[in-house]
DNA sequence: GTTCGATATGAGTGTTGTTCATGTAAACAA
DNA sequence: TTGTTTACATGAACAACACTCATATCGAAC
């Protein structure tokens, strides 16, 4: 029967389940609740008379007709964006200027490739990227020197806007066979007599001491390295440990070169926002941007999820 | 911008404005009144920050927004559709049997490249087309010897649904020239003289007859063709008038061959159903024909509109 | 067995799509 | 011109539906 009654809703839901692996995970995807897809499942289930996902399994498998409606899902929806986009290249015009400012030092590892997806669907956008550490970054932006800036401060100041990206996990690295590893996850108490190995920036701006250590009243020794490599390879040769972000050393882990362990009972979890103008925020080829971080960031790295503050 | 709330109902929506050529007209073919289309065309617009249709035209014309919407309509509902059709395969699997009988002589025109747009997608169903008058052609269905049939008329028995397909006006037909051909349409009256030129089927089986000439106690002479283009060729060549359907008559009216005056005030309108026993209509193969047949039928056929009973 | 993580379910609620009843505007006829 | 017809717009009332909240159920790990 074709007069069932399908929207595009749930292709995105069953496309969300099946990246997700789950109904929880991909309820905070969409930034629904648990029940809401569940009920919607079901709903469609019904509809089609068909069952589309294995319950049983985990990571939740798709059934044959769950594969299928997949399938729909992934030609259909890129077209529905396309579409889109083009509609707002018609409604705001299709070119600009993005001088973009980048906080966090491993942020370069997404941010490269999802600027090239972008720049396929925006060839008339001018993309710049600012080098260089910078002591407020959001300021470039009200200074007129920069049109975004990747931060993972949420603090709103006025006339900017900031955008959530997604959630991280940071993790401790160890060498292997070192003793903490045999640890689930670490306590703050584990840091105590460990050397800490960190990118040039100041304490405050490091999730583990700020938002664990700290407040613990523990405060190990720092050594500094500049590039995601050499704190890599200091900690495989054990001369200390780091907290990195997870998609960052997720090679690493594959090849056992270091081990990693969550910071706390459950985890340590930062988030990253894109800020911008609010004049800017309107700007189709502005939130586009954004979009496309988002889309490209949840299909490429392991590990993160949505931000908790909804868009 | 991508989080715009778009579904398939508004391209739904804007594919049958498009084809209808109005808001009216869509209404009709999608089943809902002409404010629903008002408002969700004016909410989409709303959305998208952009107007889709030049409301000033008539024919309605798109805006290049509206165009673009359009094209990716085009892409993405036929994909869709092919997916339902796919999952009806997998619930219901995918070979049948279906013996098709034909009341109405015309209904060939549109039955033949129906069937052949079906067997396409269902091959593996087996085809039969039940030739010769059947004086009880829904009887058919009960005594097993036919599956589905298309008939005219929607008196419901017990164990047969009757699926409306469309509602097509029947055409008065004049040679050129003809002093009638002057009014706008034609009264029960201006029969009254004239010869009527009809299939060989009972007088109650010929709408005209039935529910206009009869019951304004007019009863012309009649004389009967087995043909079309028989029926066509004696009305030219001015042995008399013949009603036909509008789609059926549509290529010889191009052509000048002869002229066609709508019955009535508003036209005689009359609907065609697919009838098919209780039991059958659930099936995916069956369902899915009357639906190929509609949306045929939509796009081929001139001067047809959508059933007045809801399928 | 208990606990934890994940999905299911029922009731209540807010949102939104639809209809009904009009209103308005343009085209056409008298 | 006025009346008539046809088509689209609009506001209020209603109905349907998607979502949330709270809670139940299920399964796996300990």
């Amino acid at each position: 029967m074709n007069n069932t009654h399908i929207e595009l809703r749930h292709l995105r839901l069953l496309q969300a389940v099946a990246e997700a692996g789950g109904l929880t995970a991909a309820a905070e995807r969409l930034h629904l609740t648990q029940s809401a897809v569940s009920h919607q499942l079901k709903a469609l289930e019904d509809a089609l008379g068909l069952p589309l996902v294995e319950r049983a399994a985990r990571p939740l498998g798709l059934t044959a007709a769950g594969r299928r409606l997949l399938a729909l899902a992934h030609a259909a929806l890129p077209q529905v964006d396309a579409a889109l986009r083009d509609l707002a290249k018609l409604k705001d015009g299709d070119a600009g200027e993005l001088r973009i400012a980048v906080e966090c030092h491993t942020c370069y590892d997404w941010l490269m490739p999802a600027m090239d997806s972008y720049r396929d669907v925006w060839p008339g956008v001018e993309l710049d990227l600012l080098g260089g550490f910078q002591a407020d970054p959001v300021g470039l932006l009200l200074d007129g020197r920069a049109d975004l800036v990747i931060t993972s401060e949420a603090g709103s100041r006025a006339g900017v806007v900031h955008a959530p990206l997604f959630g991280f996990e940071m993790l401790a690295l160890l060498p292997p066979g070192h003793p903490l590893a045999a640890k689930k996850w670490l306590a703050p108490a584990d840091f105590a007599d460990q050397t800490l190995i960190t990118y040039p920036v100041p304490e405050d701006r490091l999730d583990l001491v700020r938002r664990v250590l700290a407040p613990a009243g523990i405060k190990p020794p720092r050594r500094e390295a500049q590039l995601t490599v050499a704190i890599l390879q200091l900690v495989a040769s054990r001369r200390g440990l780091a907290a990195l972000p997870a998609w960052a050393v997720a090679p690493y882990l594959e090849r056992g070169y270091v081990v990693a362990r969550s910071i706390g009972r459950h985890g340590l979890w930062a988030e990253l926002y894109a800020a911008v103008r609010a004049a800017d925020a309107a700007r189709a080829f502005v939130a586009d941007f954004i979009d496309t971080v988002r889309r490209d960031s949840f299909a490429r790295l392991p590990g993160i999820r949505a931000a908790v503050t909804p868009p």
